[in-house]
DNA sequence: TATGAATGAGTCTTCATTCAT
DNA sequence: GATGAATGAAGACTCATTCAT
């Protein structure tokens, strides 16, 4: 599922090159997305020009265009980088967990920590991926729920053992998704309030205990557990 | 806390008009945000032309600036309306709830219908805050603890009254929050697949009770009641 | 067939306009193509910057875009307007004409004074209608024939009324026709060398006159009356 | 008049290599030109790109520099190429034939099948001349001349020989000339309709013969003999 | 007040030309 | 000699903003 890496930034989804050589396409590409997540993360895509990440990536305007074949297409494999980011970190930081609900608190922290690296860009994922043509903004939506299989399996996995209750998957795994990206998403709130190991535990706390005390769950008996 | 209709949008935050009638000005700027929240929510920010918006509130470009003094005070007035409007509706929704754990839930219900009912106008605020210089940006985070302070209250009162078990009201708030706002963000992926009622109901069922069985408290003690 | 004067640049083949007001868009699009036509024959389509149009016409780059789509539209409307002015003037010339053979004279030197008065536009169509997508390309060979048929619609009449002989009308009226361009084409062979009126005058005695001797048309009796 | 082949290209009016070698000089403009004629013919020359020229060449972009100063070198010896094929392919057409007629004939027929087999190249001296600097321009009128001298020989031939009548030269020249790159400028218009034989034989028909009738001749008597 | 024509600074994109290998 | 990656100046086009009516 998740790419090998170098393998990445090859030939993706329908984004052409002028020059021949992969190796070479790959480094430019490279150091051109670098920039562009920078910029794209820092202003935006539309308020960001190729001049700019020309001049950050310490190259010049035409070659961008030597190694894309407009700016959508930076930004478009900027947003893939991103994600792909996320698709090969996360399972690297898995690796030695030992049974299913360490591996599920590991996945959470491993996943808010690399968007507690990336800020920038996963807001820039967040804000930008509108910006794209349809066939694109599928793609990078592609993209996300392979990510969020990663939590998916996790959680079933919790459930299969008897770790976790019965519990609704699908919304489960949204709500610790949403929580992730809350940090970048929230950073401005969150930041200097907390380190991200904190905001994990906490959040993880809020998420898998009891919220309702018994009087609680007597007076909202509707919808207490399994719904849909 | 939430502004008396009619006196919102009158002369906020250094928006300067070059009329004086503030009837007239208050209608105008209605009308016109009413487009814009259309265009940007729609296209985004800068992918609209003050000429589209202009078109669609049926008036003609140069009257935008006899309301407004540059495009980025249409996108603030813009997203601190969608705002506002949250903290209007919600609090009428909400109104003839019995005791804590109904108010609360009638709350997130509200939320979540709102935001519905404004999906395009709510990721508008998500994608667009960034482009307005900082000061405004700040206001609009403001704004949205308002709203906040919405759900904070009710987490509050549930506590409080015994029906929440001693609980991070933080942290729970913002994911409340960030469950709320996954319903437009994530549009593309719940649409369809239910309705919002549902989808609250199983957002809460998922939030308040417990997900992990005892065994898996036993396993996973480091951060099982609150953190932090 | 020839448009009525004043009709003309109303609303042209697909060649839009920002602005409603016809009559404004018939001068400033008369303004901006009177610029045009001067900078495009003298310097070439691709040779000559929007902006140069611009500033010869008095006007801002951006005006020019409120009234024409696109760079080829603005050529597109230059040859236009050059062929239409030959369809409009050279009948006017001919008005007072009693007998067949002098509106035939009178057609010629029309035709050639019309160019002469043009030489630089007459070029410009010559050199530039390939720069036209096809479409439009087909539409100036239409109206490059309906000046022929001014031309040919003479010779028909001599050879009906028994002034010409049994002629082959249509190599007659392209010879006619490349003999009026080559005023514009050769004008660095011939300017300076003789007048317009004597330019036609010495054609039309080589076109119409005997050119072989009673020996030479016994020598090469091949080909010697029509053919084909 | 003609020059010998392999002389031609190698180092004329100014065009500069990088290259010592000769014959290689000449190898390589060759093979260029060859492939920049039909581009620029195709196309032209402002539409036209060096890395198109290189490829249809099969050689590198770098490679067409080191062997012309610049892009404009360029189409100025893709021009003299055409006009010189001219020059060097008529005689040879004309070479067996035994009387001044015929003669004529022969160089008229061999002119326009020279450009039949060159339509694109012809029409690409016509448009693009104007895209020289004016020294380049005035070499290439200069070229023109020398063909049309070709002609003119003839014409001058059969006057002085009795086959013609007392004829006007010059002019009765240019209407040949025209009349055989009419064949290349109006090829929409002929090609389909007729052979290039065909078409020689019904233009020598039409020029060479009367057309005016005896009583034409009375009617327009002005201008129906030499004039000027 | 309301209009919409006019402006021109700012952006993307192309492509002739250079130069290190 | 040959290559083709890199450069950056130049040009088409857009659109926020102004202003005369």
């Amino acid at each position: 599922m998740a790419l090998k890496p170098g393998a990445r930034a090859a030939a993706p989804a329908g984004v052409k090159s002028k020059v021949e050589d992969r190796a070479l396409v790959d480094r430019r590409r490279r150091q051109i997305i670098k920039a562009a997540i920078e910029r794209f993360g820092k202003q935006g895509y539309h308020a960001t020009t190729i001049s700019e990440i020309a001049g950050r990536a310490g190259v010049s305007v035409g070659l961008i265009y030597q190694y894309f074949g407009d700016k959508e297409d930076v930004l478009f494999l900027a947003i893939l980088e991103v994600l792909d980011s996320y698709l090969e970190r996360i399972p690297l930081a898995v690796a030695g967990s030992r049974n299913p609900l360490e591996r599920f608190r590991a996945t959470v922290h491993a996943y808010c920590r690399v968007i507690d690296a990336n800020v920038d860009a996963t807001v820039l994922a967040y804000r930008e991926t509108k910006s794209l043509r349809k066939a694109r903004r599928n793609l990078v939506k592609q993209k996300e729920l392979e990510t969020n299989a990663l939590i998916a399996g996790c959680v079933e996995d919790c459930a299969r053992t008897g770790i976790f209750e019965d519990v609704d998957v699908e919304l489960l795994t949204y709500q610790l998704v949403m929580f992730a990206h809350a940090w970048a998403l929230k950073a401005w709130h969150f930041r200097g309030k907390m380190t991200v190991d904190q905001y994990v535990d906490r959040g993880l706390a809020v998420m898998l205990n009891q919220v309702l005390t018994p009087r609680g769950r007597r007076q909202g008996g509707r919808g207490a557990r399994r719904v849909g």
